[in-house]
RNA sequence: GCGGGUGUAGUUCAAUGGUAGAAUUCCAGCCUUCCAAGCUGGCCGCGUGGGUUCGAUUCCCAUCACCCGCUCCA
């Protein structure tokens, strides 16, 4: 019996076997859980990055672009909160060596045992390390009370600027792209001449330190973002908020993700970050179970504020109108590209049962035409027609990513298209030469249908648009 | 980092204490007028490093990577 189940093997061997995603430094035995992009995984990722640009910037009322850099002063992480707050304490039972958070395993013990006089947030290591041995607090798993000194684990990855290694020259590498936006708001508004509300958007990588990456390419270290940060009035924010929140899923709709494998839901009080009051993920169905695509949070004014407290710059927005001055709230969407990108994989990824009896399958990534690596591929009936072809590829080449194979059956040429996602091929035959028509087969539909030459990349190009 | 599992061509799977064989993919040629045809030829592999041994892909140790759990979140 055939499996054409969707598994994550499947994906990654497609992903490897038709390079889109590599193992990276794999010559020399790799380097945990880093992922290369090859020459279909950058065009797809491209493709999101652009797709999502598109809607967010281009296309958008309200939102503006910039690019900050990876590396900042290192202060921006002390008032954004991420020095204090992206420091796990963690703690190892020598009795059975499961290592857990130090600060959860004392608000849990206190919680089991009705303790409530505690403030745990406060306390430094010292203290809790003294806590817990005076509490005797036991290890969950083996209830043994046996716990080695806290370890430091922050989840901001360091390096140093100028030739001093030591601590003054330490800076670390973004662990958010948010930050960069929040130091350039007074900028970009006086730039654009922008009133509030308005948005900035930003695509760049990040950087965490992870204690457990995995799952392909979920959870990296190294990760890109796609992320708005919308300031607007406050009181105004959870309108905005909500506001967005469709706007997201509208887009994942509309690049043809299936409603049925995304789930939105509401952050509970205690899971809620430092900076924000309310945060909606977006889940996506993944083959290994929901797991979070878009997370889309209220910040408030924690960062402005924060800011303006640590830089001692004034952050705040004047109102021309109604001549308030107010520090704005932030509305922040922000998703993962490596993320969405393998869940579009995901999504579009399908076996079709051609033939039960010669097991014949054909895979066939259904990616939206907005996303395919390849807009179309150019294959000439016979390799007689390859030199007339190549000159439909070449005027094609000018406008969309073009393929070209000459090399196999037509059948087959279609099969290898359809596994890279490739919407449309373009078949060049003998009747080309005197009619001026190509056959466009349709990668989803399994229709063909006859254009003039010269129609080809409107055709095409209409398509594309979502 | 801890516990469990895995590691042989790009993929799927063999064999072996005397340095590996097939299918498929891929490449070249012949053939081929629209959905994985055929023929011929070809490329590609024992994760890495040690040890035992005359000799290791095979046995032992370490290491690395991947998968499943504990964590976390874009």
């Amino acid at each position: 019996m055939l499996n054409t189940e969707k598994t994550m093997d499947k994906i990654t061997a497609l992903c490897k076997g038709r390079g889109f995603v590599f193992a990276g430094s794999e010559i020399y035995g790799g380097l945990a859980n880093t992922w290369d992009y090859g020459p279909l995984g950058v065009e797809l990722k491209n493709n999101v990055k652009k797709a999502w640009w598109q809607k967010f910037v281009q296309e958008n009322p309200y939102n503006v672009g910039q690019d900050s850099a990876i590396l900042m002063n290192p202060k921006v992480w002390e008032a954004s909160g991420h020095v204090a707050t992206f420091n796990d304490p963690l703690i190892d039972c020598r009795s059975c060596k499961m290592r857990h958070r130090a600060d959860k395993l004392v608000e849990e013990w206190n919680h089991e045992n009705n303790i409530t006089d505690v403030v745990i947030e406060t306390m430094d290591d010292e203290t809790l390390v003294g806590y817990i041995r005076e509490q005797n607090v036991t290890c969950p798993h083996c209830e043994k009370s046996d716990f080695t000194d806290i370890r430091k684990f922050n989840l901001m990855f360091k390096t140093f600027q100028g030739v001093n290694e030591d601590t003054a020259a330490q800076i670390y590498l973004r662990p958010e792209t948010a930050q960069g936006i929040f130091v350039q708001f007074k900028n970009v508004q006086r730039t654009t001449r922008r009133k509030i509300p308005f948005g900035i958007c930003q695509i760049g990588k990040s950087f965490r330190n992870e204690i457990t990456p995995g799952n392909f390419i979920f959870r990296t270290r190294e990760f890109e973002q796609l992320e708005l940060e919308f300031f607007c009035k406050p009181g105004t924010d959870l309108e905005w908020f909500d506001y967005w929140r469709t706007f997201c899923k509208d887009w994942l709709l509309a690049l043809g993700m299936q409603e049925k494998n995304i789930k939105l839901r509401d952050h509970e009080k205690e899971e809620l970050s430092h900076y924000s009051n309310a945060t909606t993920d977006f889940e996506f169905l993944f083959p290994f179970g929901w797991g979070e695509l878009w997370g889309v949070a209220d910040r408030t004014d924690f960062d402005l504020t924060a800011h303006q407290t640590h830089s001692g710059e004034n952050m705040e927005y004047f109102d021309q109108e109604t001549g308030e001055k107010y520090i704005p709230y932030v509305i922040e969407p922000s998703l993962g590209v490596d993320r969405v990108l393998l869940a579009f994989l995901i999504d579009a990824y399908d076996e079709e049962l051609i033939d039960a009896e010669k097991n014949d399958v054909r895979t066939v990534l259904r990616l939206h035409p907005a996303l395919a690596p390849y807009k179309c591929a150019v294959l000439p009936l016979s390799k007689k027609l390859s030199p007339a072809a190549e000159e439909v590829y070449v005027s094609l080449q000018k406008k969309f990513m073009t393929d070209f194979d000459d090399s196999g059956s037509i059948g087959k040429r279609y099969r290898r298209q359809d596994e890279i996602g490739t919407p449309f091929c373009v078949t060049y035959d003998f009747d080309s030469e005197t009619d001026k028509c190509v056959t466009v087969r349709d990668r989803d539909a399994m229709t063909q249908e006859r254009i003039p030459i010269e129609e080809l990349s409107t055709y095409i190009a209409e398509k594309l648009l979502f």
